[in-house]
DNA sequence: CCAACATAGGTGATGTGTCAACTATTCCGG
DNA sequence: CCGGAATAGTTGACACATCACCTATGTTGG
């Protein structure tokens, strides 16, 4: 027996699935017209900049981003491609390989990050109460705690 | 000048995007497996059947969706090429097209929706406070009344 | 009537995400 | 030290989204 969603839950769920579609489809034509770079460019440069270490094994870039390896693999084989990354061989394990950041990488997220805060401060922050910024931290890690357990809730 | 997020507001930015990701990414999952569905393919057949009218111009699907009408033109393809979808001429009017539900594109989103409601329910709503689901209804109104205000403007 | 314009919708190229299968290496038990 | 399992990462096929452009038709002012 399927129960349905409440009226303000439907009401909740549709303004997320439309707030998401619009929101990301802002941010990522903010950050490509001005930067040139995708959210995906962005967050993988961001891993790499966020780090003393300027090189990062694949893997090890996979679980920071959360990404599933093959779709790493392709991105960063096209952000190799125009200049953003390079790899370097990995001396103790001669599978993998490292990724490091190059100079044009670094201009780029360098460049873009600032105009990027500023679109998410005025598309979300600066319209939201501090409760309701809590309420959003809050209902993320609950959701996600429910994803990260896997399987049916057990009755 | 640019302000960089407050601790409380990185948190929940961050705690946004993986809901994000992870949520979206399992729901598709979900439907996929159970019925052979997209989301997308979900949402264009919720707004056939969501009409007393069996039939629907193109352009009052991309309006009611939100999509872009080459995105649309480009999936109705695809759903027609697998049967879930018709196409009829447009008597008034030779450029337009009437979309249709076939009978299996009926069968697909009538044993496809229980489901899916009840995953939303398991991975989403089973987990917050009649508040929380307020809050997050607030949050999307607010987020996407900025949105609108500034977007192509129907003079 | 007709020329300019607007509208409905489709097309092809490109970038992105997923899945399944693959290659090359490393690890590990006997 | 060797053969099988695990691991690192890649690849190819396909679905999807966007962009820029295109076709065909309708609309409208002169």
């Amino acid at each position: 027996m399927t129960r349905w969603l409440s009226d303000d839950e439907r009401r909740a769920w549709r303004g997320y699935l439309d707030m998401n579609a619009q929101l990301s489809a802002h941010l990522h034509r903010q950050l490509q017209a001005d930067s040139g770079l995708s959210l995906a460019d962005f967050d993988v440069l961001v891993q790499l900049t966020d780090r003393t270490e300027p090189r990062m094994r694949v893997g090890e870039l996979a679980d920071a981003l959360q990404w599933e390896k093959s779709r790493l693999s392709h991105h960063l084989a096209r952000m190799n491609k125009r200049g953003l990354i390079a790899r370097e061989d990995c001396p103790d394990d001669a599978r993998g390989a490292f990724i490091v950041l190059t100079e044009k990488g670094r201009q780029a997220i360098e460049q873009a990050a600032p105009a990027h805060v500023d679109t998410v401060r005025d598309l979300v922050f600066d319209h939201l109460s501090a409760e309701e910024v809590a309420a959003l931290a809050a209902i993320s890690a609950r959701v996600l705690g429910r994803l990260g357990r896997g399987g049916p809730e057990p009755a």
